[in-house]
DNA sequence: CGACGCGTTGACCTCGATCAATTAGCGTGG
DNA sequence: CCACGCTAATTGATCGAGGTCAACGCGTCG
């Protein structure tokens, strides 16, 4: 088997990535700085929620890698998300006593807990942060989106450069150095679960892939060899890119 | 063709959408409703937001049946999300200056416009309010994973059972009588476009539903007539149901 | 009346699934 | 160090769900 070496370096807290588009009053970053939950290590493999679980935990993703996703009676398994650190993710506690989708890791990684009062009492008292997370998951519901689309209606080729890009471009976010590639932490299993396609059907696209000249791979590490042609065969957007809160006119303080 | 004699009767508001699973407080009320916006008639067709247009709005379907979409650079179409009277859609205002998805009428309907500022800022004084906005959008989230699972990892004829039941609960949570069944208000190239198959396809497992006993036709009016199997055939879960905010001790005034 | 949109059906083909066998990398215990 | 065993990657052969193309019916509207 080809080592997975993937380990996210990068720690990064609810304060980094707000920060990342909102610039924080002091008392707002207290605010969240005074949050920080249960810290919780996982391995790779590890369940931290599983469906259908009651749940009043909403939490970050510190560093590592995580997926979220849904199992069907049959047996399948489809990917919904991947979890990368200062990802926000359990936002469906605000909604449900019991979750609607599973969270796993899918390598060594560290989550942080916060209990639904705590942080809806948080959001009430500063509402900029409340509008700058409703902002963040408007972001993952576009990703969202993309996704819905690309399974309903592109090939599998499209498909699986659209989860390439996709993971470079969180990778890079987190801070991972991705100029040269990346070593691709999922097996092909994954990839065609997050994608609706068998793990036969994934190394063949990969290696379509190859051939056509857009990806190199070495090992399990990756080149994104053409990335304009790969783009296009990918219909891909990147969607996080796009946040714009310059409207928000709300007091800082 | 059959006539797509289909009309929601109905109105719903901001606030009696809200007000379903939250009971409200006079203050409350009072902002939601001074919130009434502009109000927008539109044909069926009419396109009331498209992909990538400048938009600084929010907007409630009043009356009639609506549907969010994306298009690909190939002309195929992803319906992402179909919209009842009641139904609160273009949160993603708050983070994108630029619309991600187009909105369209699919019958006769009315919506209304806020400003996302206005909205904002109602949220920001009522935070109770904010919550159960937010605790809308992860149903329409949890729903959509729904779909994404649907379309990732189940096979025709179960996305199709999944639409009609989809559409049966929605209509009937806007007070449609809905009992001795509905009106499709779709063609079968729109079920399809939601459904990510092809028009004849859906004609193909509309028919073999039928064959099976799952369900009856006449004309474009459908009868659920064995829904336990239909179910069963979906793999279908009611989000909206599930939801509850119960936790949610903040003052309510 | 003719054009058009939608539903319906049949014939055929393709993409991706399925089944099966082989190979590669790595960890383990001896 | 080496033999064994596990998991994942790879490749070939075959199958079938769903797409594509084409024809036709039917109701509506101009």
């Amino acid at each position: 088997m080809i080592t997975r070496g993937f380990h996210c370096v990068r720690v990064r807290t609810f304060v980094d990535r707000i920060g990342e588009f909102l610039s924080l009053s002091d008392c707002e970053r207290e605010a969240l700085t005074n949050l920080q939950g249960r810290t919780r290590s996982l391995r790779r493999g590890a369940v931290l929620v599983r469906e259908k679980d009651r749940t009043s935990d909403f939490f970050v993703v510190s560093s590592g890698m995580m997926m979220s996703y849904v199992l069907l009676d049959d047996g399948s398994r489809q990917i919904l998300r991947f979890l990368f650190p200062g990802d926000v993710t359990g936002a469906s506690a605000l909604a449900y006593a019991n979750s609607p989708e599973s969270v796993a890791a899918l390598c060594e990684s560290v989550v942080c807990l916060f209990d639904r009062t705590q942080v809806a009492d948080v959001l009430t008292r500063h509402p900029r942060l409340a509008l700058a997370l409703t902002a963040l998951d408007q972001a993952e519901r576009a990703a969202m989106t993309d996704r819905l689309a690309g399974l309903g209606r592109t090939s599998a080729q499209a498909r699986i450069a659209a989860v390439l890009l996709d993971l470079r471009d969180r990778l890079r976010r987190t801070g991972e150095d991705v100029a040269s590639g990346f070593t691709l932490p999922l097996t092909q299993e994954e990839i065609g679960d997050a994608s609706g396609l068998t793990a036969v059907h994934v190394n063949r696209m990969l290696r379509q892939l190859e051939d056509m000249g857009l990806i190199v791979r070495q090992g399990s590490r990756v080149i994104l060899a053409d990335e304009t042609r790969l783009r296009r065969a990918a219909k891909y957007v990147d969607r996080l890119a796009g946040v714009d809160l310059s409207w928000m006119v709300l007091s800082g303080e």
